[in-house]
DNA sequence: CACTCCACATGACAAATGTCAGAGGGCCGT
DNA sequence: ACGGCCCTCTGACATTTGTCATGTGGAGTG
């Protein structure tokens, strides 16, 4: 019993770029057993529209205004546990993939797939099983687990837009000694060079 | 005389984004007097594939591998100059609109805009006229121009990635002191916190 | 229970950075 | 020719980081 036993698959489509939306839905559509039931440009509309419609499938942009696809992703798990999520995304960097796994999705794939390719990957997703693009998949296996702790991941997050220690302290409500320690460890535990490079390297790969 | 005086509007699609592109060739060529006679998925391939197409128009997105649509844009500018080029981007940083129009771009549209807009935005720019989305537009106005010297500019570039004054000061053969004097009065001009606010609001206004 | 992580802290020191003042030379416009 | 920018440098100083040693206390595990 996965969604609908028989009849077409309802898709819900939000990707806040008109453009690429319509382009996709027009493209999907010519797909005779899938069918657009409702679209949306944002997080919370994404949301809505599941609400109002529930799909069988979500095909998400993973960056949207006001909530990204991730997020999305989390609520609908919880709203409509029958609705399989999917997400489309232009940049592919690991930690997105793992944070879209943790969060139940069922699909994850990079947009330089076609159209043709992605409609087998709705079908696959829709039948109850997982798809993951094998080079994402690779990266993020390459990429490996974080060696930061959870403070260490938090302070160094706080240190990503350049703030000084003292305002890290504050927001992380540590003693500006620690958030050094931190920082530090960090750094050396990611073989940066200095506090901006970590932050790089750990968003690169997913831990941040 | 602008292109060929009558016919389809013959058309070049650049985007490494297969899906996007994929779709958006399909939505275009249901356009009577619209053609898509190449597609490219990075920079170099697109100014291969005009040289071979001599397309009336090139849609280039700004961001793929190997060269940016900017700099597609300059070499297509020298090489083909009767090809009109236009832009589409997801990113509408104010820098990129003022680098592109500087390399003579007709066009500049965010990827916001319908298939329909998009189509009417070909046909101004093949006759000739330029097309700048008024959002964007706005933007770049109110970014205005660079308080930045030529030097401090160059210096807070180098000063992107982190990278330590003594780096910068190699790099551009200057003294670390004076490094420092630069990187100091960059940072009060944009009255910025510290370098890296500083690299980040430079960026955002396209003075980098 | 001992052992090992982790969170959190302090204090001290070296290195990097930010800020000032000053100073010479070049280019441009009036 | 003069004043006004910009480029370049130096030296000195305060502040901010990065690094290290070291300590306490809690949680989890063998």
């Amino acid at each position: 019993m996965s969604g609908r036993t028989a009849g077409p698959v309802r898709l819900l489509l939000a990707d806040d770029e008109h453009l690429i939306r319509g382009a996709l839905a027009t493209l999907l559509s010519l797909e005779d057993d899938l069918v657009i039931v409702a679209e949306a440009a944002s997080g919370p509309e994404a949301l809505a529209m599941a609400r109002a419609h529930e799909p069988d499938v979500a095909v998400l942009d993973l960056q949207m205004p006001g909530a990204d696809g991730v997020k999305v992703a989390t609520s609908l798990r919880a709203e409509l546990p029958g609705c399989r999520v999917m997400i489309v995304t232009s940049h592919g960097r690991p930690g997105h993939l793992k944070r879209a796994l943790a969060a139940g999705v069922r699909g994850f794939v990079p947009k330089t797939v076609s159209a043709q390719r992605l409609a087998e990957i709705i079908r696959t997703v829709h039948a109850g099983n997982r798809y993951v693009d094998p080079e994402l998949a690779a990266d993020a296996i390459a990429a490996g687990d974080s060696p930061l702790t959870a403070r260490e991941a938090e302070v160094l997050e706080l240190a990503a837009d350049g703030a000084p220690v003292a305002e890290i302290a504050e927001r992380a409500a540590l003693s500006q000694g620690t958030v050094r320690n931190y920082l530090s460890s960090a750094v050396s535990k990611l073989g940066a060079e200095n506090r901006h490079a970590a932050v790089r390297l750990a968003r690169e790969r997913g831990w941040v």
